[in-house]
DNA sequence: GATTTGCTTTACACTCTGTCAATTGACAGC
DNA sequence: GCTGTCAATTGACAGAGTGTAAAGCAAATC
């Protein structure tokens, strides 16, 4: 396949996408970016007008190489409401730790850089999508609560789904992903799908396999 | 009260508050937080060693004049676990809005400097304790889900209520306060309290008061 | 009156961003 | 072979910001 170097923008893109997946990750410079792409730091600048643009860049090229449409394929293919916000909980839940290095890092801008809040938010509208679609399917499968306005339930889903919930319970909190994914899979089917045995057993002891 | 003028140290937690509660607030440079304090920027070093300081002794001096625990006092009160929850989840939701200028910029330079995530991961280990007693509370009124481990309800819990989901539901979402606390409200009652009936009417058109 | 205390002014070292200009090296077409 | 052109390099610079350091000043304290 790709085995013949990549062109020069390509390789600052990996590059930084490699120095943000470090476990330690620190928010790099462009002198870490250039070091990290073996290229001079006036290089980066000849592809990217700014840090913010490069991490922006990394985050489009990663979701590319990530393939994340066919990661949440099999959600649209589901026959019943509840099916698919089940399947697509599961798997924005599973990407999330694969991108997890980078949209800390656009995060960690985008509080100061407002062009960085710009594109994540574009970014995290596209998910949004996904929630809306979800929550479309349940108010066609009459699951839905009663009176339930569709934009908030999307919001409501959008937010449980959102990185920095993800990162409070996985990294801060210490739950591993099984966990995390039950929980928020428990919480959404009994808020949005009146499913309420979704939320029995899903905060049991998970070291105590008795 | 205090009617005369207030020490140096005093005045910069001041002006700083001021200058954070601005509703397009942005990160300020110490030089900011100088002019607004009315006092050279040698004179801030004086007092506080770093930006992060500043910043981590503005919250405390904000706590401090809010009387936080004041604030939580109803809900320690609480005869029943449910109650307390409730109480919790009201007392806790309703201080978010006046402490979010100063947490947005302490969770902005918290992302980078490992000093102010230090400082707020223990103010939030402050709250976590509420939580932790609310759970507890459920646990010993018998109205916690079986098997639940109080560790995790206590996560969860903390992550409903944390700022970020806050920031997310009313900022981001545009949600007033009271449909963020009857959200998170029934959220909270359904998966720690079992109890169904929270979430009906929860997500339901606010504009639409037939 | 001498000293201490709190603040000011000025200056500096350092880091990082982003811009600019001059230069090199390779590779194309003629 | 010569000439453009393109990619990248080197080096320098301005600007913003942090944090340190030192000398001076003025009012309160002893």
């Amino acid at each position: 396949m790709s085995s013949a170097s990549p062109d020069t923008p390509t390789r600052i893109l990996q590059a930084t996408l490699s120095l943000l997946e470090r476990p330690d990750a620190k928010l790099p410079t462009m002198s870490d970016i250039a070091k990290a792409s073996g290229v001079s730091r006036q290089a980066v600048y000849l592809h990217f007008p700014s840090r913010t643009d490069v991490l922006v860049a990394a985050t489009r090229y990663q979701d590319q190489t990530n393939d994340v449409n066919a990661a949440l394929a099999p959600s649209r293919a589901a026959r019943s409401g509840t099916e698919r916000l089940d399947a697509f909980v599961t798997a924005w839940g599973n990407y999330i730790p694969k991108i997890y290095g980078v949209a800390r890092a656009i995060l960690a801008v985008a509080d100061t850089d407002p062009e960085a809040a710009a594109a994540w938010n574009t970014r995290m509208g596209d998910m949004r999508e996904g929630c809306a679609a979800a929550v479309q399917a349940l108010a066609q499968d009459g699951t839905l609560p009663p009176n339930t306005d569709p934009g908030q339930a999307t919001d409501l889903l959008w937010t449980l789904l959102s990185v920095r919930t993800w990162e409070n319970l996985t990294q801060t909190c210490g739950w591993d992903q099984d966990c995390y994914l039950s929980t928020i899979r428990g919480l959404a089917l009994a808020a949005l799908a009146q499913d309420v045995g979704a939320l029995s057993d899903v905060l049991a002891y998970p070291q105590d396999p008795a």
